[in-house]
DNA sequence: CGGGAATTACT
DNA sequence: AAGTAATTCCC
């Protein structure tokens, strides 16, 4: 008996045992029958060698490894030689898997190339495996039991990597401490026996062609890797110390191969296979290398019993781990959100939030945002909208958010975003946080709510007496209505039904009610104002506050109530000029005073069209004191904090009715506030359909369509962001110009995005406008006209759409635009983009001019002109725009040789312009092309080449 | 160990 | 020619 050395899985270390046992490895030992085998073609040669190896049969091999074994390491493939020469070791498998399989397998990495090894196994008498091989299925009573899956995602090394050492194969249950590894029980067995482990495919019962290898002596040795058991150690057999190789591309139909020839002989017991088996396994394996899944291995397990020390039989039916997923690919590597754009989007939904991820793949992606409740129930889920191309670089997802499922909540909703991949269902973790905001129109309804609360002076009760001594009005609701319940089409059941909802819609009207001083509005003024929100937040605190009777009037009240004061005396002195003019100047002081106290600085138009419960006559009421004291500098001016005019607020709480009586008294329909959204920006946003309705048609309005906000966006590009057909259309009615406003994000103009939103409506609906030429032309911030993104990004059937309109089926807007067309552009867009601003003469001459002068030139010269004569000629002529197209024409003639070739395409086959040839489908591309050329050398040999043709001249 | 990057190879 | 995927490098 050999005392000898190896390394052990269980014990993760090198131990020496009696070599009592001479192989119990399955492929390795000399003797063992199933040898592993070789190649289609080895050489003949070497009974002798393995012999020779045979009894080298070795103690050494482990700790003292020789030079040679140090060199082969890592490298399988380049040495296979040396790795014949550590056959022997095999010998001591048993415990771990004889570094001999590995070995062998690392012979068969060569293929045929390198030494063959066949020889090895050639010896007769091994033949021994009890297997059930003609595919009978065989009863064991022993189980082989997985105690502890492998970790499911692992980053597979190339072999390239495998230098220094990368981390093992941990088990799925494994810490830092403890660390577990891949582990098997073998069950309902007695007696010594082996459990071997390989790597497998996961969806074929077949290996992988990746390497299962163990780190053992400054080498990596590959699967199978054989385990002992043995009833002393409980039949445990854990692998430990494992790793992944990834075999490259080039390789995998040879070491799959490889592998399965090696199962196959050891399954059968036999040395040679025959040929038709090799053929087979040959198309087998073609077939299997094909599809098969790189990033995602398993684990196989077998038992084994060694008879005699030769047969190996199995014992067990092989079982197989969870998948192990390869952590570097994009396909089953982690899913992960790095990085969020921002916190929080609005409720509406629409926000672009842009994530940034670790390696996703742009076709196999998904964002989800969910809500769980306490129990981890989903209770709202929608995914963000993007395309494949928001996708950047596999590393980020420009994406807008989905609305939330209930766009009226008062506060913050917190809810969670993921990465999904559809492929196999992973998901990023963990999730990230996210916060839906109440709409602008709830929390500044709120704001005002609470504030108003927060910001009211402390004064007596119920007579209200505050600070500026002012006596508020006690008021019942009740006695508002009772004078004028005759009604029934009425906005506000309590306080509103002297006024009918299409009265104030309608500006005649309303402007009536002002001016003319109705009965109904003089009652109106001399009565009791209304109640100021009295909503439930507000009664409940204020029943905080009641046991001390110190219930008040907010801010609000307090400067209404005194102004209205002050108005009711001011109208009743109806000639009284001192009177009106001091009123005027307090009523002022008051508004401005309001503002400057209240919280958010919202004055007090903005809190009297906003309250929750809408409250027409106090609202009116204090129109007609900003009208009578001809305080229209106030409401035009009127902003809060967040540059909100009393517009903008309308139109975030859908108070449409008050949207032409604010613009009567002058509030400016194009005010933009702090983020930039224009009162109709935030009625798109807010999906207020009524509120666009009534600024559109509003007739006094001159409304700004191409006002961006601070996205970079008008109110149409919100609307066909949005998809909003109806809003879309009432904004290109109303300002066809609009449709060519380029946003200032990417450039796009609505013909873009509408094409990006693949919404053929919506494209029809632009085409069907005016202007129809410079939208086309128009290219955004990558360069591109609509249609040339719509062949990017958008469907066929939008591609197609557009393709009709344009012209020449979109041959011009594949490349270059004409100058002249550019210029055009230039004057009446704001598009604007490099190109222009680059080959584009600064005097942009008119059309007639340089064909006259042109004509002119000509006339002189005509033989006697040098290079840059020629070049100068040329490029006029691509600047006249009918120069051009008839260039264009004569260039698509074909040629006198050749009727199936134009003479563009000769002259593009003679010059340097050859290779873009497949650019262009007629010359007007390559004129196109050129013509952003001049100055260099293309440009030159294409005016010569023009000049030959006898063009330059013929075009005059 | 573990990971990011760079490089190269394919579409 | 741009964008991914595959490999290799290297901190």
């Amino acid at each position: 008996m050999n005392q000898q050395q190896f390394f052990d899985l269980d014990q993760g270390k090198n131990i020496s045992y009696m070599n009592d046992c001479s192989s119990t490895s399955g492929y390795s030992s000399a003797n063992s029958p199933i040898s592993m085998t070789q190649s289609p073609s080895h050489s003949p040669e070497t009974f002798a060698l393995q012999n020779e190896f045979a009894n080298l049969n070795l103690p050494a091999m482990s700790n003292s490894p020789s030079p040679q074994l140090q060199q082969l390491r890592g490298s399988p493939y380049q040495q296979p030689l040396i790795v014949n020469q550590l056959l022997p070791s095999g010998n001591l498998c048993m415990e771990i898997d004889g570094g001999s399989n590995n070995i062998l397998n690392g012979n068969t990495n060569f293929g045929n190339m390198y030494m063959p090894m066949d020889h090895f196994y050639a010896t007769p008498q091994n033949v021994g495996y009890a297997a059930n091989d003609g595919g009978v299925k065989q009863e064991y009573t022993a189980v082989l039991h997985i105690a502890e899956q492998p970790v499911e995602k692992f980053r597979f090394r190339y072999k390239s990597e495998m230098h220094g050492t990368h981390g093992s194969l941990n088990g799925i249950n494994s810490k830092r401490t403890p660390k577990t590894f891949p582990e098997v029980i073998l069950r309902n067995y007695n007696g010594p026996a082996v459990i071997r482990c390989s790597l497998f495919q996961t969806n074929l019962d077949s290996p992988h062609s990746h390497q299962l290898v163990v780190r053992k002596d400054e080498r990596d040795v590959c699967d199978p890797h054989d385990l002992r058991v043995s009833q002393e150690r409980g039949y445990v057999a854990q692998f430990i110390n494992m790793g992944i190789i990834h075999t490259a591309k080039k390789f995998i139909f040879d070491e799959l191969l490889k592998k399965k020839k090696d199962r196959l002989v050891f399954k059968m017991g036999r040395r040679e296979l025959s040929t038709k088996q090799v053929q087979e396994l040959h198309q087998e394996t073609e077939r299997e290398a094909k599809d098969m899944n790189l990033n995602q291995v398993r684990l196989c397990f077998e038992a084994f019993k060694i008879e005699d020390n030769q047969t190996w039989t199995p014992i067990a039916a092989p079982v197989y781990s969870n998948p192990i997923n390869n952590r570097k690919s994009a396909q089953t590597g982690e899913l992960r959100i790095t990085r969020l754009s921002k916190p929080t989007g609005s409720v509406m939904g629409n926000d672009e939030l842009i994530l940034l991820v670790e390696k996703v793949s742009k076709k196999n992606i998904k964002v989800r945002f969910f809500e769980e409740n306490d129990d981890g129930e989903t209770v709202w889920e929608a995914y963000a909208k993007f395309r494949e191309s928001d996708v950047h670089h596999q590393y980020a997802i420009v994406c807008q958010t989905p609305p939330y499922k209930d766009k009226d909540v008062e506060r913050e909703v917190g809810v969670s975003i993921e990465l999904i991949r559809p492929s196999d269902d992973e998901r990023s973790f963990p999730p990230l946080p996210f916060r839906y905001k109440p709409r602008d129109a709830i929390v500044s309804r709120k704001r005002r709510r609470t504030c108003s609360t927060l910001t009211s002076s402390s004064s007596g009760s119920s007579s209200g007496s505050l600070n500026n001594s002012v006596e508020l009005p006690k008021t019942v609701p009740q006695q508002g209505v009772a004078n004028v319940s005759q009604h029934d089409q009425t906005i506000s059941q309590e306080f509103g039904r002297e006024f009918h909802l299409e009265q104030l819609i309608n500006p005649e009207s309303f402007r009536k009610i002002l001016e003319q001083d109705s009965a109904e509005l003089e009652k109106l003024c001399v009565t009791d104002i209304g109640v100021l929100e009295t909503d439930g937040q507000q009664q409940s605190e204020s029943a905080d506050r009641t046991h001390g009777s110190r219930y008040n009037r907010n801010l609000t009240s307090t400067y209404l109530g005194e102004i209205f004061k002050i108005f009711d005396t001011a109208r009743r002195a109806v000639d009284n000029k001192e009177l009106y003019q001091s009123s005027c100047k307090k009523v002022e002081n008051l508004f401005t005073d309001h503002a400057q106290k209240n919280v958010n600085n919202d004055t007090l138009l903005h809190e009297v069209i906003s309250q929750r419960k809408d409250n027409l006559k106090l609202a009116i009421k204090t129109f007609q004191v900003i009208d009578y004291f001809k305080l229209r500098e106030l409401a035009h001016t009127a902003q809060n904090a967040d540059g909100d005019s009393c517009l903008h607020v309308a139109c975030q709480q859908d108070r449409e009715h008050y949207i032409r009586p604010l613009l009567g008294l002058g509030c400016s329909p194009n005010q933009q506030n702090l983020t930039g959204n224009t009162p109709l920006h935030l009625a798109v946003k807010e999906d207020r359909n009524n509120c666009i309705k009534l600024f559109l048609d509003a007739p006094g309005a001159k409304l700004d369509l191409s006002l961006t906000n601070d996205d970079g966006l008008t109110p149409l590009h919100m609307a066909i962001r949005q998809n909003k057909y109806d809003v879309a259309k009432n904004l290109i009615n109303y300002d066809r110009n609009s449709i060519n406003v380029a946003n200032t994000t990417d450039g796009n103009n609505a013909l873009h995005m509408a094409v990006l939103e693949q919404n053929v409506e919506l494209i029809v609906l632009i085409l069907d406008a005016e202007n129809r030429m410079d939208i086309l032309m128009s290219r955004n911030s990558a360069g591109l006209t609509p249609l040339q993104l719509a062949r990017a990004k958008a469907n066929d059937r939008c591609v197609r759409l557009l393709e009709e309109v344009y012209p020449d089926k979109g041959e011009c807007a594949m490349t270059w635009i004409p100058l002249n067309i550019k210029e055009e552009m230039d004057s009446s867009s704001a598009e604007d983009d490099e190109e222009s601003n680059s080959e584009v003469p600064a005097q942009s001459i008119k059309t007639e001019e340089i064909e006259m002068e042109f004509k002119t030139e000509c006339a002189d010269e005509d033989s006697t002109m040098d290079d840059s004569d020629v070049e100068q000629q040329l490029e006029q002529l691509l600047s006249s725009k009918p120069r051009f197209d008839k260039l264009v024409a004569q260039l698509n003639e074909p040629t006198a040789d050749n009727a199936n070739l134009p003479k563009w395409k000769e002259i593009a086959d003679k010059s340097d312009l050859k290779e873009f040839t497949w650019l262009w489908s007629s010359s007007e591309g390559m004129l196109n092309y050129i013509q952003h050329k001049s100055g260099d050398k293309q440009y030159k040999q294409f005016a010569l080449a023009l000049q030959e043709l006898g063009m330059l001249s013929a075009s005059n």
